[in-house]
DNA sequence: CGGCAAACCTGCGAGC
DNA sequence: TGCTCGCAGGTTTGCC
């Protein structure tokens, strides 16, 4: 799925299209995506205008005229995709579809069903379970050195586990964990509360930078990530590690390539030489 | 609490 | 061609 860099660009892709507008038919086809669609979600959701989209990490926020907020995950393989858009053939995981009062039709497809869709009043949204503990945003000025620095202290899981965790910071995945790392040259496996002072400072820009770029190229695009307009993201050109066990590493002249590991049951990429 | 494996679910590519 | 296996961008749960 989408990290954040994906994420906020389907969030932007969506809010040019649909604020404003309201939603004169919605349908769920489906109730059993990661958390259950609530009861009446359609029904609650017709005659509704969106008045603005946030995004919390991975999470697009959808505000409604009605003091509703419509909460948004994508899980691994969730995409949201305007009419006309380049859609994928499979239209199966078509899982909730909108029609806009001007015609947009916005459609929520997701085949593995990791993403979810629900409902919140919008004064409760911060308390809400699926976000009352999440980190800041890295993109964010609560995000950075000494923060970063603070939250590792006295941690012994490695760091590439940490930066998994959305409680210390929302928004990073396996991809750009992997990617933040090889830039800030830092081995996966360092224990987190050894990345202090100096280190945690450009480990905290290297992942602004890292996820800046991503953000420029509309994303990256593997196997099911596509824009709301239905284009691809193509930062995953640029990945230096991320998918590329084998290959030499673009930093060290030398005989090193890329290695694979698995940490708590997901790939790793990195150099073993220039992150340490 | 910390750390890890497994579970949730479907699709796709590699290898036989 | 067709099967099986492994792997996939996330998150939660349950076990030691």
């Amino acid at each position: 799925m989408p990290e954040l860099p994906e994420v906020e660009t389907v969030r932007r892709g969506l809010e040019d299209h649909i604020v404003g507008k309201r939603i004169i038919e919605a349908k769920a086809h489906r109730q059993n995506l990661r958390i259950p669609i609530p009861e009446n979600f359609a029904a609650r959701l017709t005659g509704c205008r969106f008045e603005r989209l946030e995004r919390r990490g991975k999470y697009i926020l959808a505000y409604l005229d009605d003091s509703a907020v419509l909460i948004i995950h994508l899980g691994m393989s969730g995409r949201i995709t305007l009419e006309g858009a380049n859609q994928q053939p499979n239209r199966r995981h078509d899982h909730v579809v909108f029609r806009m009062e001007d015609g947009t039709v916005v459609t929520y497809n997701d085949p593995r069903r990791f993403g979810l869709m629900t409902l919140c009043r919008d004064v409760e949204v911060n308390k809400h379970r699926l976000l009352a503990s999440m980190g800041p945003d890295p993109l964010g000025n609560e995000f950075n050195g000494p923060y970063l620095a603070t939250r590792l202290k006295g941690k012994r899981t490695p760091i590439k586990a940490a930066l998994l965790n959305q409680q210390i910071v929302a928004g990073l995945g396996n991809i750009y964990v992997c990617e933040a790392l090889f830039d800030a040259g830092l081995s996966p496996k360092r224990s987190s509360h050894t990345v202090q002072g100096e280190r945690a400072e450009r480990l905290a820009a290297t992942i602004r930078q890292v996820l800046d770029r991503a953000l420029q190229a509309g994303g990256s695009s593997l196997r099911d990530y596509v824009q709301a307009s239905g284009e691809l993201g193509y930062f995953q050109h640029q990945f230096s590690v991320y998918g590329r066990e084998g290959e030499p590493c673009p930093n060290c002249d030398c005989e090193f390539t890329v290695k694979r590991i698995v940490q708590s049951g997901r790939s790793t990429f990195y150099c073993a030489k220039r992150q340490r």
